[in-house]
DNA sequence: CAGCATCCTTTGGGATACTG
DNA sequence: CAGTATCCCAAAGGATGCTG
């Protein structure tokens, strides 16, 4: 097993030395958590249907993600000991304080999608 | 000259393929456009200003994000043909409209720092 | 179903030196 | 002052195969 390298890790010195907008964006930054807060919006998503409401993620990522995001304390995580394995994920109410962000993300990138000039 | 891998360049494909929260990732993703869109704010400011306003940014970055910005057409530039030479920065109009968003990134991280627990 | 492990490629970013 | 050019490393992300 190989320990894979933690990123985003805030420790005490770059904390405190940094301003917010970069605590922001070490901790919404990479391609895949605006997308997974904001599906999860205020329900329970259920692994499966993360997976399936973000196309073109790898389950790598999407695990990966979503551990940070708990690790954090903006996800939370509720597994149900049947078999299949059932897990469901969930903002906390810290992480749901993301939700105005990435909604303002969403609606920004889609009114770019008629305004942007295509190079190509 | 080595020519550097046009990152961020949507293509046609990539553009109607995604959504918006795909396309607004992609456009502010990184570690600095939120931050130089932030100090930009309402004014013009100069490269060497701009290059103090964001510690540890190297000029590489400064000026490739600058670039990037400018070719999407959210940031525009004003060079005056001076010895010393002077270079102003502004957003567009259409880079004024991330505004509200960096903004709101910035409120976010600044009250995090109070409340993230300190690993390490 | 909901992951984990491993290997690999691509991208982001830092350091340094140099220039019109 | 406002950049370029080059080299290099670290981090992010992708592909594939395996497991409780």
């Amino acid at each position: 097993m190989r320990k894979e390298t933690s990123t985003n890790t805030l420790n005490a010195k770059e904390l405190y030395e940094t301003c917010g907008m970069a605590i922001a964006v070490r901790i919404l930054g990479g391609r895949w958590k605006p997308g997974i807060i904001w599906h999860l919006g205020h329900n329970r998503v259920r692994y499966s249907q993360l997976k399936a409401l973000i196309p073109n993620i790898s389950e790598r990522m999407l695990v990966q993600q979503l551990k940070e995001l708990e690790k954090y304390g903006f996800v939370e995580r509720f597994a149900f000991p049947e078999v299949p394995p059932r897990v469901e994920y969930a903002l906390s109410e810290e992480g749901k304080t993301l939700l105005p962000i990435v909604q303002s993300l969403a609606d920004w990138g889609n009114a770019q999608r008629e305004k942007i000039k295509i190079p190509v």
